[in-house]
DNA sequence: TAGATTGTTAATCGATTAACAATC
DNA sequence: TAGATTGTTAATCGATTAACAATC
């Protein structure tokens, strides 16, 4: 176990996906090679991969054992307890995040939704929605580190500031907009345009 | 104007979202220098992105002209024209993502959605929610070569064989499943699993 | 043993950054 | 002209791929 890329941490959780389906499938274990034919890898990539988050070297002619290594991946992915975030902006993608269960699969749980329109506060399915003026107290309160945000582009880095001032330390920001923050937060950036961009950049090509 | 590096088209919608609102403050010229600062980026990457997709050269102690510039990248990014796209599996995610305009901005317009489970049919808002035994036909005759996957895992690769038998080139992929597909065919893939990784990966770094 | 798979060390590749000459 | 900004050519960096020895 080393350290480990941002490109490795990236496809960790396709393989996380592939070994439990082999897992339920009753197989045990599996080899670099049979993953790479799989994703459509090389074999080195996928060896070296599997050798930056095993917990245990590959055994030569075997391979690695399937459970240990999804074990060792929900670690690495940080999926051993479930952290709590806030998401700001209630409005149809907010409503989807905040009713999307698969999220706690990956280790996320939404505790509550905020929104500056006092006519969205209330709550949806099982999640308060709150106003903005008890961000930072509900944050403190319940020692949230992680802020979602599914505001528009204009209010997005308004939104980030005060994501800010109330403590959280990492942001997953869905708005296409460059947000700027102190030192030591991380900006993950979520851009369906850049995504959109690069699908019609393909298909342009075809002409 | 060269040839565009992937790297340098994803960081396209984020230039050209401040590019608008510089515009919009009624600004006219851009430098290198000036983009860089506010995106946290080198002036020499800024300036390597934009000589890649501006039509006609930056004025050495002037810069970009504002207007040319946000032209340049929305035909490099697609938005000339709407592309039209069918969306597979109409969950909280799709219902979000029938109901989000936004995407129209960047280009893309859903015009149906589609789904296996017959109590899922009939519309959403203004968009037809067809059965999965209409797809193709409908495909072919809305000449569609895009496709929007946000089914569960366990059926993803099933939709993503029947977008690619209905002649769609080109799946924006949101199940955190690897997928396989023909030669020419490219495959988007919007890993939420992925992204909050990063975001963990951070968060447990401070600890 | 033979052969498949492993881990390691070196080479390649794409993207970023640095250095510098050209120009308005 | 002087200085800011440009484009270009070279160096660096991270990630991927190749080559090869180690091992069950």
């Amino acid at each position: 176990m080393s350290i480990i890329s941002k490109q490795t941490l990236l496809r960790m959780p396709y393989y996380l996906e592939h070994l439990k389906e082999m897992h339920k499938n009753g197989e045990t274990v599996v080899s670099a090679p049979i993953l790479a034919q799989h994703f459509g890898y090389t074999e080195i990539q996928v060896r070296k991969d599997l050798a930056s988050v095993s917990s245990v070297q590959g055994k030569p002619k075997i391979g690695f054992n399937i459970s240990t290594l999804i074990v060792d991946i929900e670690n690495v992915l940080g999926y051993q307890h479930l952290n709590k975030a806030v998401l700001v902006g209630c409005g149809s993608l907010g409503h989807a995040f905040l009713g999307y269960k698969v999220f706690s699969e990956y280790g996320c749980e939404i505790i509550a939704g905020f929104d500056a329109n006092p006519e969205k506060l209330g709550s949806f399915g099982d999640k308060p929605i709150l106003g903005m003026n008890t961000l930072k107290e509900f944050c403190n309160k319940e020692a949230i580190n992680m802020g979602i945000i599914t505001v528009p582009a204009i209010a997005a880095q308004r939104v980030c500031d005060q994501l800010v001032d109330a403590g959280v330390k990492a942001i997953w920001n869905f708005a296409p907009i460059h947000l700027i923050v102190p030192d030591g937060i991380l900006v993950q950036n979520e851009n369906m345009a850049a995504s959109l961009a690069m699908l019609f950049n393909h298909l342009n090509a075809l002409k």
